[in-house]
DNA sequence: GTCGTTGCAAAGCGTTTGCAGCCTA
DNA sequence: TAGGCTGCAAACGCTTTGCAACGAC
């Protein structure tokens, strides 16, 4: 039985309208904005619920913390700048089919393609 | 000033041999078994060091531990199976072109592609 | 009033660091 | 022999868990 709280809306929404993908820390440290005495334990938990409920994603790359962000049902393709390591989530780059077929026996549900390299800040 | 030790080589090896990305814990237990009081530590340098000069590479997805593997230079397509959590790499599925295009700005170094799904065992 | 949710602090875990002894070049 | 490398244990930082108080329904 789930319960609506000011916490899991104000953590929801942070992520929902970030546009990047967010560690658990930026998480917190945007929604304590509206609740000071917000605790890192909840936005943990916040964030592993919408995790499995698929309402929010995973995106991970290496060296670097996890980050989560809004899913809007779409896969995505990601930007990791090797400079000063943000991460940006780019749109209408591609289409929906996987650019990579597997081998038989495996069954493809999903994909997803990091690119690496300078942003425009840092180019 | 680099020195060749036992360890070193023990571990590159390990990576190098697996066929698939391993976890630091995977590799310090199959170097481990060649030398038995090698020290976790001494694992975690390796990789650290070969991973800055790029000898092998991380491979990250979300809720799983960082992996490792060989970099034969080639971009690599990657499969991650929902079920059992295991990583493979695949091979010569895709051309090395990137897959997507980054806006204006973006200089685009690498790229890597992670399908998600079920392997052979599971589906 | 019930029972899921919260904040806090402690525990857990993977990774890193300090250090004295070891070993390669 | 010099100085990098190693094993061990302590330290670290992020994440999870235990628990009593709180608040949604």
């Amino acid at each position: 039985m789930k319960r609506h709280t000011r916490q899991g809306e104000v953590i929801l929404s942070a992520i929902k309208t970030a546009g990047r993908p967010l560690t658990p820390l930026e998480i917190h440290e945007l929604a304590s904005k509206k609740i000071p005495r917000l605790g890192v334990a909840t936005t943990y938990r916040h964030i592993k619920t919408l995790s499995e409920s698929h309402q929010v994603v995973g995106v991970d790359y290496p060296g670097q913390p996890p980050r989560y962000e809004w899913a809007d049902g779409q896969d995505k393709v990601h930007f990791a700048c090797r400079a000063c390591d943000k991460l940006f989530a780019l749109e209408d780059t591609m289409e929906d089919t996987p650019p990579a077929k597997a081998p038989k026996g495996f069954k493809v549900q999903g994909f997803e393609v990091m690119l690496y390299g300078m942003c425009p800040e840092c180019g």
